[in-house]
DNA sequence: ATGGGGTTTCCAGTTGCTGGAAGGTCAAGG
DNA sequence: CCTTGACCTTCCAGCAACTGGAAACCCCAT
Protein backbone atom coordinates (compact mmCIF):
# COMPACT_ATOMS: atom_id res chain seq x y z
CA UNK A 1 0.00 0.00 0.00
CA UNK A 2 1.25 3.44 -0.93
CA UNK A 3 1.42 6.30 1.43
CA UNK A 4 -1.49 7.54 -0.34
CA UNK A 5 -3.98 4.59 0.00
CA UNK A 6 -2.84 4.77 3.39
CA UNK A 7 -3.23 8.18 3.65
CA UNK A 8 -6.88 8.23 2.58
CA UNK A 9 -7.62 5.32 4.85
CA UNK A 10 -6.46 6.56 8.18
CA UNK A 11 -7.18 10.06 7.52
CA UNK A 12 -4.00 10.90 8.14
CA UNK A 13 -2.16 13.48 5.64
CA UNK A 14 1.34 11.78 4.01
CA UNK A 15 3.13 14.32 5.68
CA UNK A 16 2.47 13.27 8.97
CA UNK A 17 2.70 9.45 7.61
CA UNK A 18 6.25 10.74 6.59
CA UNK A 19 6.85 12.47 9.78
CA UNK A 20 5.57 9.20 12.06
CA UNK A 21 7.75 6.90 10.46
CA UNK A 22 10.85 9.83 10.74
CA UNK A 23 10.05 9.57 14.90
CA UNK A 24 9.66 6.06 14.39
CA UNK A 25 6.24 5.52 15.01
CA UNK A 26 6.22 2.94 12.17
CA UNK A 27 8.37 1.25 10.35
CA UNK A 28 6.62 0.80 6.73
CA UNK A 29 8.82 -1.44 4.08
CA UNK A 30 10.20 0.15 0.98
CA UNK A 31 9.27 -1.16 -2.59
CA UNK A 32 12.52 -1.36 -5.36
CA UNK A 33 11.55 2.05 -6.42
CA UNK A 34 12.14 3.88 -2.88
CA UNK A 35 8.05 3.84 -2.65
CA UNK A 36 7.16 3.26 1.42
CA UNK A 37 5.50 0.06 1.25
CA UNK A 38 2.55 0.09 4.51
CA UNK A 39 1.40 -3.23 5.50
CA UNK A 40 -2.60 -3.49 7.14
CA UNK A 41 -0.48 -3.78 10.02
CA UNK A 42 1.00 -0.43 9.84
CA UNK A 43 -2.00 0.61 8.38
CA UNK A 44 -3.92 -0.13 11.54
CA UNK A 45 -1.28 1.61 14.17
CA UNK A 46 -1.50 4.70 12.07
CA UNK A 47 -5.56 4.47 12.57
CA UNK A 48 -4.36 3.82 15.93
CA UNK A 49 -2.37 6.70 16.56
CA UNK A 50 -4.50 9.17 14.64
CA UNK A 51 -7.40 8.45 17.26
CA UNK A 52 -4.91 9.25 20.24
CA UNK A 53 -4.01 11.77 18.76
CA UNK A 54 -7.73 13.38 18.08
CA UNK A 55 -7.99 12.36 22.05
CA UNK A 56 -5.02 14.98 22.40
CA UNK A 57 -2.36 12.57 23.51
CA UNK A 58 0.88 13.60 23.18
CA UNK A 59 3.25 11.62 20.47
CA UNK A 60 5.13 10.64 23.62
CA UNK A 61 2.09 9.25 25.33
CA UNK A 62 0.96 7.52 21.99
CA UNK A 63 3.87 5.71 21.48
CA UNK A 64 3.65 4.20 24.91
CA UNK A 65 0.21 3.46 24.19
CA UNK A 66 1.13 1.85 21.15
CA UNK A 67 3.65 -0.08 22.79
CA UNK A 68 0.95 -1.37 25.26
CA UNK A 69 -1.38 -2.20 21.66
CA UNK A 70 0.86 -4.30 20.88
CA UNK A 71 2.28 -5.86 24.45
CA UNK A 72 -0.18 -8.65 24.65
CA UNK A 73 0.68 -8.75 28.57
CA UNK A 74 0.35 -5.49 29.63
CA UNK A 75 -1.36 -4.40 32.52
CA UNK A 76 -4.79 -2.05 31.47
CA UNK A 77 -3.19 -0.44 34.90
CA UNK A 78 -0.67 1.22 32.65
CA UNK A 79 -3.28 2.33 30.23
CA UNK A 80 -5.45 3.70 32.66
CA UNK A 81 -2.42 5.70 34.24
CA UNK A 82 -1.45 7.33 31.20
CA UNK A 83 -5.17 7.94 30.26
CA UNK A 84 -5.61 9.52 33.85
CA UNK A 85 -3.06 11.65 33.77
CA UNK A 86 -3.75 12.95 30.13
CA UNK A 87 -7.47 13.70 31.49
CA UNK A 88 -6.44 15.67 34.03
CA UNK A 89 -4.04 17.93 31.94
CA UNK A 90 -7.06 18.44 29.85
CA UNK A 91 -9.72 19.39 32.77
CA UNK A 92 -6.39 21.75 34.08
CA UNK A 93 -6.61 23.52 30.64
CA UNK A 94 -10.34 23.20 30.08
CA UNK A 95 -10.42 25.55 33.30
CA UNK A 96 -7.60 27.90 32.53
CA UNK A 97 -9.90 28.34 29.08
CA UNK A 98 -12.84 28.88 31.17
CA UNK A 99 -11.15 31.51 33.12
CA UNK A 100 -10.33 33.45 30.34
CA UNK A 101 -13.49 32.70 28.84
CA UNK A 102 -15.42 34.51 31.46
CA UNK A 103 -13.03 37.46 32.16
CA UNK A 104 -12.85 37.69 28.69
CA UNK A 105 -17.00 37.62 27.93
CA UNK A 106 -17.43 39.72 30.49
CA UNK A 107 -14.95 42.80 29.09
CA UNK A 108 -16.44 42.05 25.23
CA UNK A 109 -20.04 42.80 26.99
CA UNK A 110 -18.88 45.75 28.77
CA UNK A 111 -17.29 47.36 25.62
CA UNK A 112 -19.35 49.51 23.68
CA UNK A 113 -18.08 48.67 20.30
CA UNK A 114 -18.46 51.77 18.63
CA UNK A 115 -16.48 54.22 17.24
CA UNK A 116 -15.56 56.02 20.66
CA UNK A 117 -11.96 55.16 21.98
CA UNK A 118 -13.53 54.50 25.56
CA UNK A 119 -12.70 51.08 25.97
CA UNK A 120 -12.99 48.70 29.34
CA UNK A 121 -11.14 45.58 27.56
CA UNK A 122 -7.74 48.28 26.89
CA UNK A 123 -8.78 50.17 30.61
CA UNK A 124 -8.44 46.32 32.07
CA UNK A 125 -5.29 45.35 30.65
CA UNK A 126 -3.44 48.26 31.01
CA UNK A 127 -4.22 48.48 34.90
CA UNK A 128 -5.14 45.49 36.83
CA UNK A 129 -4.33 42.42 37.30
CA UNK A 130 -6.89 40.99 34.65
CA UNK A 131 -7.25 37.40 36.31
CA UNK B 1 15.54 50.68 35.15
CA UNK B 2 17.29 47.28 34.56
CA UNK B 3 15.60 44.03 32.76
CA UNK B 4 16.12 42.74 36.30
CA UNK B 5 13.82 45.10 37.78
CA UNK B 6 11.24 45.07 34.99
CA UNK B 7 10.83 41.63 35.13
CA UNK B 8 10.03 41.73 38.96
CA UNK B 9 7.52 44.86 38.19
CA UNK B 10 5.81 42.83 35.47
CA UNK B 11 6.31 39.35 36.44
CA UNK B 12 7.87 38.39 32.95
CA UNK B 13 10.95 36.64 33.27
CA UNK B 14 13.76 38.89 31.43
CA UNK B 15 14.18 36.06 28.53
CA UNK B 16 10.91 37.30 27.72
CA UNK B 17 11.21 41.02 27.72
CA UNK B 18 14.02 40.51 25.46
CA UNK B 19 12.13 38.38 23.28
CA UNK B 20 9.68 41.32 23.20
CA UNK B 21 12.36 43.53 22.27
CA UNK B 22 13.22 41.16 19.28
CA UNK B 23 9.86 41.37 17.89
CA UNK B 24 9.75 44.71 18.21
CA UNK B 25 6.70 44.66 21.23
CA UNK B 26 9.37 46.83 23.30
CA UNK B 27 12.24 49.43 22.37
CA UNK B 28 13.97 50.01 25.42
CA UNK B 29 16.74 52.95 25.09
CA UNK B 30 20.30 51.64 26.31
CA UNK B 31 22.66 52.51 28.70
CA UNK B 32 26.20 53.45 27.92
CA UNK B 33 27.21 50.34 29.23
CA UNK B 34 24.73 48.30 26.67
CA UNK B 35 22.49 47.17 29.45
CA UNK B 36 18.60 48.08 28.19
CA UNK B 37 17.29 51.01 29.83
CA UNK B 38 13.74 50.64 30.37
CA UNK B 39 11.31 53.84 30.59
CA UNK B 40 8.15 53.77 33.12
CA UNK B 41 6.04 54.00 29.21
CA UNK B 42 7.85 50.45 28.42
CA UNK B 43 7.09 48.94 31.68
CA UNK B 44 3.32 49.56 31.64
CA UNK B 45 3.20 47.92 27.55
CA UNK B 46 4.86 45.02 29.57
CA UNK B 47 2.33 44.85 32.17
CA UNK B 48 -0.44 44.91 28.98
CA UNK B 49 1.34 42.40 27.37
CA UNK B 50 1.53 40.40 30.31
CA UNK B 51 -2.22 40.63 31.19
CA UNK B 52 -2.95 40.44 27.61
CA UNK B 53 -1.07 37.42 27.18
CA UNK B 54 -2.40 35.71 30.35
CA UNK B 55 -5.90 36.21 28.73
CA UNK B 56 -4.51 34.25 25.83
CA UNK B 57 -4.37 36.59 23.07
CA UNK B 58 -1.83 35.89 20.69
CA UNK B 59 1.21 38.29 20.13
CA UNK B 60 -0.12 39.14 16.89
CA UNK B 61 -3.24 40.34 18.79
CA UNK B 62 -1.12 41.65 21.47
CA UNK B 63 0.56 43.91 18.70
CA UNK B 64 -2.64 45.10 17.78
CA UNK B 65 -3.95 45.56 20.97
CA UNK B 66 -0.44 47.69 22.54
CA UNK B 67 -1.40 49.69 18.87
CA UNK B 68 -4.87 50.42 20.02
CA UNK B 69 -4.10 51.29 23.62
CA UNK B 70 -1.84 53.75 22.43
CA UNK B 71 -3.83 55.40 19.78
CA UNK B 72 -5.92 58.03 21.61
CA UNK B 73 -8.44 58.13 18.55
CA UNK B 74 -9.07 54.13 18.34
CA UNK B 75 -12.67 52.89 17.77
CA UNK B 76 -13.25 50.83 20.43
CA UNK B 77 -15.24 48.54 18.14
CA UNK B 78 -11.45 47.39 16.99
CA UNK B 79 -10.83 46.68 20.25
CA UNK B 80 -13.95 44.76 20.60
CA UNK B 81 -13.64 42.96 17.40
CA UNK B 82 -10.10 41.75 17.94
CA UNK B 83 -11.24 40.13 21.58
CA UNK B 84 -14.72 38.60 20.10
CA UNK B 85 -12.80 36.76 17.66
CA UNK B 86 -10.04 35.61 20.12
CA UNK B 87 -13.13 34.10 22.67
CA UNK B 88 -14.56 32.06 19.63
CA UNK B 89 -11.22 30.84 19.73
CA UNK B 90 -11.36 29.90 22.79
CA UNK B 91 -14.70 28.77 23.34
CA UNK B 92 -14.07 26.22 20.52
CA UNK B 93 -11.40 24.95 21.73
CA UNK B 94 -13.15 24.58 25.20
CA UNK B 95 -15.46 22.32 23.36
CA UNK B 96 -12.83 20.32 21.49
CA UNK B 97 -11.66 19.54 25.07
CA UNK B 98 -14.72 19.08 26.43
CA UNK B 99 -15.46 15.95 23.83
CA UNK B 100 -11.63 14.75 24.84
CA UNK B 101 -12.52 14.91 28.10
CA UNK B 102 -15.77 13.01 28.04
CA UNK B 103 -15.05 10.32 25.74
CA UNK B 104 -11.47 9.66 27.64
CA UNK B 105 -13.18 9.93 31.20
CA UNK B 106 -16.05 7.38 29.58
CA UNK B 107 -12.86 5.45 29.05
CA UNK B 108 -10.90 5.73 31.87
CA UNK B 109 -14.00 4.83 34.06
CA UNK B 110 -14.79 1.43 31.66
CA UNK B 111 -11.35 0.81 32.42
CA UNK B 112 -10.43 -2.08 34.89
CA UNK B 113 -6.96 -0.54 35.99
CA UNK B 114 -5.50 -4.12 37.11
CA UNK B 115 -3.32 -6.16 36.27
CA UNK B 116 -5.10 -8.31 33.42
CA UNK B 117 -4.70 -7.23 29.94
CA UNK B 118 -8.06 -6.42 28.37
CA UNK B 119 -8.75 -2.40 28.05
CA UNK B 120 -11.72 -0.83 26.76
CA UNK B 121 -9.48 2.44 25.93
CA UNK B 122 -7.13 0.25 23.80
CA UNK B 123 -9.70 -1.44 22.57
CA UNK B 124 -11.36 1.84 21.16
CA UNK B 125 -8.39 3.08 19.62
CA UNK B 126 -7.53 -0.15 17.89
CA UNK B 127 -10.85 0.05 16.58
CA UNK B 128 -13.96 2.32 16.04
CA UNK B 129 -13.50 6.16 15.55
CA UNK B 130 -13.27 7.42 18.99
CA UNK B 131 -15.27 10.59 18.69
C1' DA C 1 8.21 11.60 -25.75
C1' DT C 2 5.32 14.06 -22.99
C1' DG C 3 2.19 15.12 -19.49
C1' DG C 4 0.17 14.60 -15.08
C1' DG C 5 0.00 12.40 -11.23
C1' DG C 6 2.24 10.11 -7.62
C1' DT C 7 6.41 9.71 -4.69
C1' DT C 8 11.14 10.70 -2.63
C1' DT C 9 14.38 13.71 0.25
C1' DC C 10 15.67 17.77 2.60
C1' DC C 11 15.28 22.31 4.51
C1' DA C 12 12.75 25.92 6.56
C1' DG C 13 9.01 27.85 9.10
C1' DT C 14 5.29 27.84 12.49
C1' DT C 15 4.25 29.80 18.19
C1' DG C 16 6.23 31.71 22.15
C1' DC C 17 9.31 31.25 24.39
C1' DT C 18 13.39 28.75 27.27
C1' DG C 19 18.10 26.90 28.19
C1' DG C 20 22.81 27.35 27.79
C1' DA C 21 27.37 29.04 26.43
C1' DA C 22 30.72 32.71 26.21
C1' DG C 23 31.67 36.94 27.53
C1' DG C 24 31.26 42.12 29.42
C1' DT C 25 29.98 45.00 33.84
C1' DC C 26 29.46 46.44 38.37
C1' DA C 27 29.66 46.82 43.41
C1' DA C 28 31.53 44.85 47.57
C1' DG C 29 35.17 42.72 50.29
C1' DG C 30 40.05 41.52 51.28
C1' DC D 1 44.36 46.14 42.94
C1' DC D 2 42.17 41.72 42.52
C1' DT D 3 38.65 38.65 43.01
C1' DT D 4 34.06 37.03 43.58
C1' DG D 5 29.36 36.87 42.49
C1' DA D 6 25.43 38.75 40.59
C1' DC D 7 24.06 41.08 36.97
C1' DC D 8 23.86 41.95 32.02
C1' DT D 9 24.92 41.13 26.84
C1' DT D 10 24.61 38.27 22.39
C1' DC D 11 23.87 34.24 19.79
C1' DC D 12 22.50 29.55 18.89
C1' DA D 13 19.67 25.53 19.75
C1' DG D 14 15.61 23.25 21.00
C1' DC D 15 10.76 22.31 22.39
C1' DA D 16 5.71 20.01 19.83
C1' DA D 17 3.89 18.33 16.01
C1' DC D 18 3.65 19.11 12.17
C1' DT D 19 3.30 21.89 7.38
C1' DG D 20 4.94 24.10 3.09
C1' DG D 21 7.86 24.11 -0.63
C1' DA D 22 11.68 22.90 -3.77
C1' DA D 23 14.05 19.68 -6.70
C1' DA D 24 14.05 15.40 -8.41
C1' DC D 25 12.52 10.63 -9.44
C1' DC D 26 8.80 7.21 -10.91
C1' DC D 27 4.77 5.36 -13.27
C1' DC D 28 1.15 5.15 -16.60
C1' DA D 29 -1.38 6.76 -20.53
C1' DT D 30 -1.51 9.09 -24.70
Amino acid sequence: MNIGEVSQHTGLPPKTIRYYEDIGLVKPLRDANGYRAFRESEMHKLSFLGRARTLGFSIEDCRNLLALWEDKNRASADVRTIAEEHLAQIEAKISGLQEMRDTLSTLVHNCAGDDRPDCPILKTLGTATAS
